[in-house]
DNA sequence: TTACTATTGTAACAATTTATTACAATAATA
DNA sequence: TATTATTGTAATAAATTGTTACAATAGTAA
């Protein structure tokens, strides 16, 4: 279903305006067959890590934003332009995490009664109803800079708590969970966990944000002080505003 | 001219045992079209870490073992396969590391010429001639327990140490380039390493291995007491014959 | 047998990093 | 102005890692 709903929106788009795209037909042999972009888009809110989801039609079908590579686009292209869709946004932190190729992750049986109950009789050997295999990517966005937007086939693209997932379909929770297990593996290597962040924040945020990551609790001294030591923070001299305590300096990253 | 080989290779395949597959036509067709596997088998000898090249017909074309996935055949599986086929080994420590997907990664004109040359026409569209993505995959294997086994195409299969590789076709460079970075970001969290040791190996060997993984002098008392710590090595009670000094253990790995 | 050599196994200590405790500073509230 | 909760960081303890040193020993050659 999710590759069928992939798949109308591409005709959709594709009778909005015909001349922007040279597709050779409505079929979607524009796109490689076979092969198929899930994205996993972290944001942070609240101190919890949220993904956004796609809800099909009013019915209770969530998905993993997706889509397909053109044939003369760059898989790298292609990612930024699934995550550029349904955020809104054009700079993206986007590291591809594992490729899933199990032969029968995805039954075609459903999507093929769907896609008649729409009135398409696709043939036997319609590449919608092929074996597809499908490369994970994860974004790691600014959750407050982000414009969840549906499309005319998933009229539904919202955040939801990381413990608070809906069931999804085929293989999507599988690679939420793996997706999850390599960001964090990263965090330590990589710099990663400031993609999360809004351009301010305070260190208490940016503990909350690794504490929920890591799934563990960190001690506030030695969390301070290790990330202060990396000098990639630069400290604003503004202060928030709160509660009846001391003001916690804001923050942002450097380079 | 690789993915000809990996092509040909399949072709004489099928007309040495029609019956064992059922294939539907002699074009490949039961092949995923568009996607393919290469494989960068790492092995370690005299205190040098080599990789498994494949050599064509007398030329100077190299290039790593590489192969198709089968219409109903898991990714991991082909996986399996591809390096299996090469190294003879049946046990093998595999790690998907990346996806090669950039649109022309691959000139389809000389790999059209030589298809020609060998007395067969392609259509304009054969799959073969298309783009292809490609999912790389690293393999740690014992040096020792390896059999390189070329096949009718590729008449030549060797280790070439890593600082010694030939010239490649395609990206296959890029792709040496990054299993080896992933190697080397795996090294500290899995406990990797061992696939490339032999059954017994002393310290001196290990602390090699790991030297040139990382590429960098370690203090072997540091190392020593680290790797013991871990509690991993079993000390057999045997020991080493050699040079003018005294004899170091054997260790295995032991879990 | 007995020095001599090169390398091994590990102790001992130093330097560094990480974990933990403690406490003064302070923004809001009453 | 005292109270409260939280922040920033100092001080110390514990653990880890880096470095030096040296006894043990398998071979070699007198």
């Amino acid at each position: 279903m999710f590759i069928f709903t992939k798949y109308l929106s591409y005709r959709i788009k594709h009778m909005d305006n015909r001349k922007e795209k040279n597709e050779s037909d409505a079929a979607g042999s524009d796109y490689m067959h076979g092969l198929a972009i899930d994205a996993v888009i972290f944001g942070f809110h609240d101190h919890q890590l949220k993904v956004l989801l796609m809800q099909y039609k009013r019915s209770n079908i969530y998905a993993l934003p997706g889509g397909f590579i053109h044939k003369e686009e760059n898989l790298e292209d292609a990612a930024h332009r699934v995550v550029s869709e349904r955020t809104g946004l054009t700079d993206i932190y986007l590291e591809q995490f594992h490729v899933f190729g199990d032969a029968h992750r995805a039954d075609p049986a459903p999507l093929r009664s769907i896609m008649m109950a729409n009135g398409f009789e696709p043939g036997e050997n319609h590449w919608l109803l092929q074996r597809f295999v499908s490369i994970g990517y994860y974004a790691l966005v600014d959750f407050t800079k982000v414009t969840p937007m549906p499309d005319r086939i998933f009229d539904g693209c919202n955040w939801y708590g990381l413990n608070d997932i809906p069931p999804l379909m085929q293989d999507h929770e599988t690679i939420v969970k793996k997706a999850l297990e390599s960001l964090r593996t990263n965090l330590d290597n990589k710099l990663v966990a400031f993609n999360l962040m809004p351009e301010e924040f305070t260190m208490n945020d940016l503990q909350a944000l690794y504490e929920t990551i890591l799934d563990k609790k960190l001690l506030r001294p030695a969390f301070q002080r290790k990330i202060l030591s990396l000098n990639i923070l630069q400290r604003i001299a503004k202060k928030w505003t709160g509660g009846a305590h001391k003001a916690p300096y804001l923050y942002k990253f450097i380079r």
